[in-house]
DNA sequence: ACTTGATACAACCGTATGGTTGTATTTCGA
DNA sequence: TCGAAATACAACCATACGGTTGTATCAAGT
């Protein structure tokens, strides 16, 4: 199993899509193929095709062949690095927190003095 | 304070972008303006002025004016607010294998008997 | 008041995106 | 083996997006 490194810019744009989170809720908790999901949304089945496509470009979802169709399934891997990635964000913003407060608390410590 | 209702087509959409996310993790951990910005990148100053009005129209940063430049500061909430959203998901994804695990262990015990 | 620095915004251009329809290709069931 | 179901893919269209340049606004300093 080939690790890729993460892309970002698919990724989030995968996500940018009501369609396709919806697409990505789905495959999460229950197993449906390319038509069954199709079903669900007022487009052709092909627009639906290619929303699949670009989560499954995004290492989102994942395609398996199961009889004649073939059932899309989450990869919560994927959800975990993106998510990890705002997570170091607010890490870095709580850094920033620190880094200020403590400059405050010398200010004022030598201002004690 | 007007809370909108997050917006997550607008959010991850300006995750999207590699320059974008850049410019967020510059806000986050100092304070500069636009232009100061704009010299990071190899690309005009109105390309970069149309990154921030997309960042800011996602709620991820806000503009104030300081002196005679406007300072672009990183709005965490926001961040929060779309980790969050992923968060759910892998929660959904967890509540799937707990449905699966219990089916698996009624089955064995009934085997059991 | 005038100049200058910093920002805003409009118009334009090429390419990507989200949708459509139509035509293969594959695989199961009779 | 043949028909039909499920999927794939190409061509096309309208609109959005990321970039450019040019012009306008707006606040500071002299």
């Amino acid at each position: 199993m080939q690790m890729v490194p993460p892309d970002f810019d698919r990724m989030f744009g995968a996500l940018a899509d009501h369609t396709r989170r919806d697409i990505l809720r789905r495959a999460i908790d229950s197993e449906e193929g390319v038509a069954e999901l199709a079903t669900h949304y007022p487009m052709s089945f092909a627009a639906v095709q290619k929303h699949i496509a670009v989560l499954e470009r995004a290492g989102l979802v994942t395609k398996h062949q199961v009889g004649r169709r073939k059932v899309v399934r989450s990869n919560v891997e994927g959800l975990r690095v993106a998510r990890r990635l705002l997570g170091q964000y607010e890490e870095l913003w709580r850094g920033r927190i620190d880094r200020m407060t403590q400059l405050v608390n010398e200010y004022t410590r030598e201002a004690d003095q």
